[in-house]
DNA sequence: TCTTGATTTGAACGAATGTTCATTTAACCA
DNA sequence: TGGTTAAATGAACATTCGTTCAAATCAAGA
């Protein structure tokens, strides 16, 4: 019962202070326990960060490869695009984190979690690739391409509230609008 | 002599480790010298956060208003993402640092330096404003497109090499062609 | 060589860190 | 109710932290 409640904490801290501000008092302060009682549920604070990034990075593929991804490339990356912005603003936290607390991972933990989210960006890298060939899509250089639409749709997070001027649906639009200019001549 | 000894070790460890991870012995024994030394020269931790982050946004923005910012607006927002791609890729640990360490100032820093954020923020605004407002751009959303633009531009620091496969022109053309298709219909 | 002034050292400070563990408390079934 | 197991406490541990400061060291001009 408790154990969900510490990743809970952990998550918000961590996501709102960084990693190594955050002391594992605070989280058990969070929880309402002494910090003594965490270990029953994490081995270790390291371990807390690992989970979080992993699980998250595996819900997001999941969930990817719960969309219907068929059709044309250009409707491939439109699915893409939608559910990349959905996702990412429906788990601030957990993004946040996966973004910016990747160099206090140990190395061992870092490799894991690269692998995880190497694997989503192949998936976008594929739906480009398979638009070039059938010339759907015209881009300088598909890897920077890849690159600098995934820093665009995720730089979502670092400004969009929930309470603010855009709703979800005008947002995925508005994204789709400047994903599908940047593939086409 | 040693001011600035202090502050370039402390820019490349922050980088690399994060401010929190940092510490003060460490800086000192980068630059050779014991903890007690440095306080002759900051008059603590945070001021060598705050001064980092301060220097690189003021040289920022002195460097791109020392640009040929005349011409049509399409001219203008081509000499805008020449320019930021050059400077992030010239200065990667400022970069770095500006956009992972705005939690670990203090309110009043954090302030100051968001309003040299948001100045340069407004530059490429007023670009793409202006751009509007002649009919050079069609975007759908001012506000979404300038975040998107920044988050993409900058995002060149999370994978880009020195000694990589593209140089340098290659990649401010790849970078101006997809900016360029996403303001235009 | 002596003096003056600026730097650096190295020890010390109180506080905070992650983690452990014997002891107490709580929960629950017989 | 009594007995068993699981969970939480709270104190303790060895380190490490940012910062201070008297004392030692250094640099340079008289």
């Amino acid at each position: 019962m408790t154990g969900p409640r510490i990743t809970e904490a952990a998550e918000r801290l961590f996501a709102v202070h960084g990693y190594a501000a955050v002391s594992m008092r605070q989280i058990a302060s969070e929880v309402g326990v002494q910090a003594g009682a965490l270990y029953n549920y994490t081995p270790d604070k390291q371990s807390l960060l690992y989970e979080l990034m992993s699980s998250h990075l595996q819900l997001l593929m999941e969930s990817w490869l719960a969309e219907n991804r068929s059709g044309t490339p250009t409707e491939r990356l439109k699915t893409f695009t939608e559910f990349h912005i959905r996702y990412h603003i429906d788990r601030p936290d957990a993004v946040f984190i996966a973004y910016m607390e990747l160099r206090n991972l140990t190395p061992a933990n870092f490799a894991k979690i690269e692998t995880l989210r190497r694997a989503y960006e192949l998936e976008l890298e594929q739906i480009l690739r398979d638009g070039q060939a059938d010339r759907s899509f015209v881009v300088p250089d598909l890897r920077v391409t890849t690159m600098a639409l995934l820093a665009m749709l995720t730089g979502v997070n670092t400004w969009y509230r929930e309470d603010g001027r855009l709703s979800r649906a005008r947002l995925e639009s508005v994204y789709w609008t400047m994903v599908r200019r940047m593939v086409h001549i």
